[in-house]
This record gives structure tokens, C-alpha cells and sequence, in this order.
DNA sequence: TTGAAAGCGTTACCAG
DNA sequence: CTGGTAACGCTTTCAA
């Protein structure tokens, strides 16, 4: 009989409470130390006793409690996964595509989301108490909350964001490259005289597709470009059309949108606001290839991005990670795709 | 000095170990029962100790380990939320306000997401060992899953679902209700053929759509009615246009698509497939109200759920039965808007 | 207000 | 292979 001062609910499993390995054990007459074995993997227990404390087990409901077990092995098994705009269009595929990952390898996703990329202080500290084994982040962090997910060893993988001055793990598309791939195109199509659509300034991935549009516009000798900016989002993408149209007076060849919504906008704002048929009058570009931006009405030009290999080699690089943390911070880059809508006159493929 | 055994790394904080309420109290000068009243709510702690201790715990990076006060506390802070399909471009918004709503309160949440609403015998497991507090869940869950959940006296509220024979607690939107409208709208603006787009076999939702718009048609003596089926989402609505103009030859007057994403697919392929004019040659009806189908080259006529109203609630009602578990079961139905969109000739609103 | 000590339900270590 | 016992880091009596 153990000498472990009883718990309170040992007079028949009448009470609330939840059945403890100890009540397994007590069942099935053997110890606490084996019921616990006979619950993990490498487990030692020969197939009689197994086969009696899991008769047991299943008679009580037991489950084995994952805090209890946490506490002891330092491993929550959990994740943290911030999430900035969840209403963005681009990640609940990214959310979807992570968690589906995750689980597959027995880890628990913890959600934050997210108002803006800004508030993830309330956060961190949120996820420090929940003792997560990683960070999958969609947002940005600033210095002094990196420092303190140092000290507290976590690793984190960004994800389509890095952070200067720091050495990170992080999986990205590369948002330069494929605004290059547009702007190519474009300019060999003929088109001269560009808007750009810039995302919000608290994003990274918006900064960078402006610049890798920019810098290749320069490149290529173009030198009419006009630069709006807003929020992500359809509605934001309509104004900022109006906008530039103020701006210049009348349409660029071109537009170039942060995001397929914006390009949505775009376009919707082009053909109703201003009568302009798309591509005929107008061509104009998005970028991440989600779902609407497929929709028949719209079939935007873009760049499509691999949501479902960057976000399964974001895991699998953060799972690396908790299992050695001594790996040395790496950097995946991955192209996206460009999609050939019909809202933008390009030359052929094959031409 | 304390009994207590030291840790490991009690040897001045070089250790990858993250610093305890021992290490903090040691630094303090203090007792670790005062640290641990200085870190809790309702705590009787005297300023000047209080100084002293959040000092040395600044200093150490002291954060209380969540996963141990749950163990003690019996609380895990933790929900559980199970989202069937997360790129069905509605759930998004409900994950982003229940997440908002929870954090509001203090309570973390951990996501399922499912691939179909059939999954769910995995994850309530993993639910119950991580000890949640409560469950959200916008999945069917079977009748002995549900024993599972009861037996370990989880408050559960369900999402746009309920279970029948089996006292819940539920948030929903009255779907037949919204179909009922449109379909009155429908059939007084004159429409008498009807094709009927029914969502998965496994979604309850889908079906209280359906049945709401039979009923209601059957009501108003509609006869002339064609029903196609497939999955949720864009493709399949366009898919299921094609059927369903095989089936009967020729176009209905209207068409009831279960979302707001298949009425989008049904309009496109209407257009492009059949040369259909919406809504002149057709009317084209979704459900939902979400952002895509207010995009201007559809202008979904639909009925849009209170979502907001409905993810808080939702989350109001799972919090109130984890602070109070003897609360009855409670079912709250909130009404949709029917939104006036031009993808259907109905009569205009003042009539 | 403060401190000592007893758990919470596990896993880990160590003899047998 | 099995059982006893010491942690894990906290909250919670109960005395002082």
C-alpha cells in the first residue's frame, strides 16, 4: 500500500474530480511508476501488466495530464503561432497548413492573433508563462522581445519576416524576386508608366514588395511612378485606386498591388469608378495567388506563393529547433510563381 | 535558509534554466510563498515587499510558469477551439473575435483544426489531457465523444451546430430562418424555377439550409426545383452550376447556394459557361455575408450572419459555464441581415 | 502580513 | 521488468 497521502476522491470515483494515475494503479494493483510507463513511449512494461492497467485506465476515463507531464520534462509540447490580420485571405491557409503540421507530430498550437503587427508585447509574456517549446511568428517582434525569448532559450522561426541586426531562423517567400518577375514582364509588354499600391507601413512583406518593385522599375530606365498607400484589404484597394487617379490625372499603364485584395479593389475601383476595361485600358498585379484572387471576375496576374511547402518547412525547421537547439539559425527562401491572369496584357510564355 | 533540496542551478543564474519563484525569493531575501502572492490577483502582499520582489524578479526574468499553477490551480486558462474547415473564408473571422474575446479574459486558446468535421476523435482526446477548461468547438461532435467531454466536466458550446438528444449549449445563426427570407424575396419578386446548390454531406449547416429553403418553397407552392450537391467553396459552386444545368436543360429563375462562396462560383460559371446575365437572366443567392462576396463583380445577394455578435457571445457563454458549471444549457439563435446585393432580382426593399 | 510545509499529477532515477 | 521516492514550480492552508 503507498504511503502517499491519498487523494480526496478514493471513495468510489463518485466525485468530480478526474482519474489520477495513482487511481489506475490502485486499480489495477500494481504501481503508480508502472501506469506511468505503460502511458509513454519507450515504455518497459511486460503484456500482462499493460493489459491490466489499460483495462484499468479505460474503466476510470484516465487520461494522462499533459500539464502534470509538461511540468516535469520541461516540454509543454505546445507552440506558439502569432498571427497578425487572421481576416488577411493569405493565412488562414498558412493557419491551416501549420496547426494540420503540428498536430501530425503530437505539438499543440497556442493561437495569438493578432489587431496589428504591433502588439505583440502583451504576448510574449503570454507565451513565456505557457512555457511554449517555440515561437512560429507572423509578426514582428521588437529587439527587447527577441532578447527575452532569448534568455528564456525558445527558439523562434519567422515567418516571411526577418529581423536585422539579429541572427534568426526564418522561411520566406522572396517578395523582391517575384516583384521583379512582374515588373519584367510588364516593361517588356510594353507598359511605361506605373502605380504602385503600397501595403501598410507596420509591414515588412509590404516594404519589400515595394522596394523589390521600385528597384527594378529603376533597372529597367522607368521612371513614371506613382505610389499610393493603405491598409491590406479590398476596400482600402478601391480608395487607393481613386487616390492615385487624383494623383496623376489619368491611368498609369500599370498598377502594381501590395496584395491580391488590393489588386481586387483595384480593379473593381477601375472598371466601376472610372470605366476602364482590365487589362485593355489598364493592367494590374497582385500578389500571393489566394483563393479570390482565382475567382473568374478577377483571375489576377500574381505571384503566387507556395503557402503549403513554406509553412510545412517552417514547422518542420521549428520542430528542429526544440528537438536541437545548438542548430545554428538558418534561412529559407522560396520563389513563388507567376500566375497569368487575365487582369494584366502580358506577352505569352512561350514568346 | 529553505529545507527544500536546491535546484540545479542555484549556482548564480549561468544555467539554461529559466529562474523560479525559489530563485527570485533567494534574490528578494524573502519567502517563496511571498513571491508567489506577489505574482497572484488577490494578494495580500505589503508594498514594500512587493518592491523588493519585483525588483529581483526583473532582474531574473522571473515569469510564474503557467503550466504549474495550472497543475495546483486546477485551472489550465486554456480553451479549446475546433474549426472544421479554416480556409472557408467565415471561419477566419470567427477564430480572430473568439481569440480576441478570450485573451480579452485571460484565457489562452488552443486550436484544432480539422480537415473534415468527421475528425474530431483525435483531438478530444489530446483537449482532455491538456486539461482545457472549456471547449468551443464549430464541428459535429458524436454522442460518445460527447460522453467522453461530459464525463470529465468540460463546458462545452457549440458553433452553429447542435446535437440532437443531448442538451447543449449553442450559439447559432437561424439558417432557416435566412432562407426563408430569401426565399420569400425570391418567389414575390416572381422567380418560379428554382435550382438548389446543397453544401457536404457532413455539415449540419449545410443541411438547415437546404431544409429551411425546401420547406419555405414547398410553403409557397414552388414545385419546379432541382437539387445539386458538393463541397463547400468556389470551384465546387461552379461545378455544381454545370450540373445543374445538365439536369434540367435549361436555367432556373433562381439558385440557392449554400455560401456565399459557391454563389460566387455559380455566377461565374452562369457567365462564362452559360452567357447568363446576372441577375437578368438569373437570380444567384449565397449565405454568410462574408468580405468576398461584397467584392463589386458579384454583389452577393446573400444573408449575413452577426458574426461578431455571435463569436462574443460564444465566448461570454463558454466563460460564464467554466466560472459556473451548474449553469443549464442554454441555446442562443441570432438572426441574419438579408443583404440586398445585385446578384438577384428581388423587389426593392421599400415595396 | 509573512513563512513553513503539504500537495497538484506526472516523470526520472535507482535499487531490487 | 517493477516499485519506491524525489523532483517539477507553483498555490494554499495554517501558524506565527
Amino acid at each position: 500500500m503507498s504511503k502517499r497521502p491519498k487523494t480526496a476522491n478514493n471513495t468510489g470515483m463518485t466525485g468530480r474530480k478526474r482519474a489520477t494515475s495513482y487511481d489506475v494503479a490502485k486499480a489495477a494493483g500494481v504501481s503508480q511508476s508502472a501506469v506511468s510507463r505503460v502511458f509513454q513511449d519507450g515504455a518497459s512494461a511486460s503484456k500482462a501488466m499493460r493489459d491490466r492497467v489499460v483495462a484499468a485506465a479505460n474503466k476510470l476515463g484516465y487520461r494522462p495530464n499533459a500539464i502534470a507531464r509538461g511540468l516535469i520534462t520541461q516540454r509543454s509540447n505546445m507552440v506558439a503561432v502569432v498571427i497578425s490580420k487572421l481576416t488577411n485571405l493569405y493565412y488562414p491557409e498558412v493557419l491551416e497548413q501549420l496547426t494540420q503540421r503540428f498536430s501530425e507530430q503530437g505539438i499543440r498550437v497556442l493561437l495569438f492573433a493578432l489587431e496589428h503587427e504591433g502588439d505583440a508585447d502583451k504576448v510574449v509574456d503570454q507565451m513565456l508563462q505557457y512555457r511554449v517549446d517555440g515561437i512560429l511568428t507572423a509578426a514582428m517582434f521588437t529587439p527587447g522581445q527577441m532578447k527575452t525569448i532569448d534568455n528564456a532559450h525558445i527558439p523562434v522561426v519567422f515567418y516571411n519576416r526577418t529581423l536585422k541586426n539579429h541572427q534568426v531562423c526564418s522561411v520566406r517567400c522572396d517578395q523582391e524576386e517575384g516583384e521583379r518577375w512582374l515588373v519584367d514582364e510588364l516593361v517588356r509588354a510594353g507598359h511605361r508608366t506605373f502605380g504602385i499600391i503600397e501595403g501598410p507601413a507596420d509591414s515588412v512583406v509590404a516594404s519589400e514588395r515595394k522596394m523589390g518593385a521600385l528597384n527594378e522599375l529603376a533597372n529597367m530606365g522607368i521612371t513614371d511612378i506613382t505610389i499610393v498607400s493603405g491598409e491590406y484589404g479590398y476596400e482600402t484597394g478601391r480608395e487607393c485606386f481613386s487616390r492615385l487617379m487624383a494623383r496623376r490625372g489619368s491611368a498609369p499603364d500599370a498598377v502594381i498591388a501590395a496584395s491580391d485584395a488590393m489588386a481586387i479593389g483595384c480593379i473593381d475601383e477601375a472598371r466601376e469608378g472610372y470605366a476602364l476595361k482590365v487589362p485593355d485600358d489598364i493592367s494590374i498585379v497582385g500578389f500571393d495567388g489566394v483563393g479570390p484572387a482565382r475567382f473568374a471576375a478577377y483571375d489576377v496576374t500574381t505571384i503566387r506563393q507556395p503557402v503549403k511547402r513554406m509553412a510545412q518547412s517552417a514547422a518542420s525547421m521549428l520542430i528542429e529547433r526544440i528537438e536541437n537547439p545548438d542548430l545554428s539559425p538558418e534561412k529559407r527562401a522560396f520563389s513563388g510563381t507567376l500566375i497569368r491572369g487575365s487582369s494584366a496584357r502580358l506577352r505569352s510564355a512561350d514568346e
